[in-house]
DNA sequence: ACAAAAGTGTTGACTTTACACCCATGG
DNA sequence: CCATGGGTGTAAAGTCAACACTTTTGT
């Protein structure tokens, strides 16, 4: 049987998300600081291997929250790794998900049992990962700027609505690039993906701004 | 250590290609019957489990080829796929992989080691498939008709070039919609993905139609 | 009153869609 | 000479990119 063939023993899944936020402007990833070996000391991004008990996406978020506290958030599975030598104690294939929530209204458990600190990185600024986490952040975040457009995905950074100058900047920071402002509004109006509140909110300006939030409903586009 | 502990033990990974074809304007996609338990006699995608010593994309081709006789083509993957319970015999998570060949220039195995049989199914003609591969098939299409329009991926479907004539209607099959002929070509033309080469060759016309091939360079775009 | 960000419209370039006629070849 | 699919152009609608001034509020 199976179990005794060398060429399939000892394999195991990973199920690893790369948690992004925005904060003044900057992107960041949540990353944990590994506790034991192997890569005792390197910084990651959550994540652990899975359960046999549960499906991927519950054994990401288990995860998730075994290192970090944050519990149900939205993520979704965007690439699968699987280099031979990913892991340097046994087998194991990397599925990986992102997620992106407003970093001010959660509080990470900066010490768990098998890390000894969590913290928000700037994209930008990012120490060297354990395994290939390097690799998967980097698709990650190539993932992340694919679906920002058109999508709802910035959707649980603004559980409270958003103005489009604070949603501008948000954008401006995945997409590390300007975008013209009247284009920006005119261009995520016509999405159908957000409406009006009647409310305003204050954000860098005197001028209180319109208060914007996500529709329920997602829609999604076709070129021919 | 790891290896005692039931949460973990006996998982394995599965790499599971949907290969598919286009004939006279009919999308198929390659199946294989499964010659033991579990699900004996069923059809399925080429796939089966990786080995330690491979990495994915490597584990995906050995199957396909041990599977069907059909070697080094093109494949890409899109999606992976954990539900508990997606095999009977023990946890396996698989990572899916989608290819498109011209079936016509491959001469696939009937009977192997583990199938019994081999062969191209139009995909509205889909018998009941083992494991979960009916969701996997069904993602898979999605996956190639969202990447056909902007991509090369048909490639490979066409290694002796193709007219423009002989490409829409495969557009068509895989779309499964009917495009204006004149505009068809005016995109194609423009996305800068096939040259002319200066040979014609007859297609369903009297008329011998030009001939063209993919380039060898890809592009890309962006929104913003 | 002024500083600072919020809000808004128009024009030209380009892309997309819809649509009809001539061309080359085989029979 | 005619039937069949191959090949082409144009106009109208829609989308995208560039660009400047007015409004609201806090100080």
């Amino acid at each position: 049987m199976r179990k005794s063939n060398a060429l399939y023993k000892n394999q195991g899944i990973h199920v690893i998300t790369a948690i992004f936020t925005v904060e003044q402007g900057v992107t960041k990833v949540l990353l944990v600081k590994r506790k034991n070996e192997p890569y005792k000391g390197d910084w990651i991004l959550t994540g652990g291997a899975l359960y046999n008990n549960e499906d991927l996406e519950t054994g990401a978020l288990r995860e998730i929250e075994e290192k970090s506290g944050i519990k149900n958030i939205d993520i979704e599975q965007f690439k699968s790794f699987g280099r031979v030598d990913r892991s340097p104690v046994m087998r194991m294939v990397a599925v990986a998900y992102i997620g992106i929530i407003d970093s001010s209204r959660v509080k990470i458990l900066r010490e768990t049992t098998n890390t000894t600190n969590a913290d928000w990185f700037p994209i930008d600024k990012i120490p060297g990962l354990g395994f290939d986490h390097e690799e998967i952040l980097n698709e990650a975040l190539k993932y992340l700027q694919s679906k920002i457009i058109t999508t709802d995905i910035l959707k649980s950074l603004f559980p409270n609505g958003f103005t489009l100058p604070e949603i501008q900047k948000t954008y401006e920071a995945i997409l590390n690039k300007k975008i013209d402002r009247r284009n920006f509004r005119k261009k995520l109006l016509s999405l159908d993906l957000i409406e009006d509140t009647l409310e305003t909110r204050k954000f860098e300006g005197k001028k209180p701004a319109k208060l914007y939030k996500f529709k329920s409903t997602i829609k999604n586009k076709n070129v021919f």
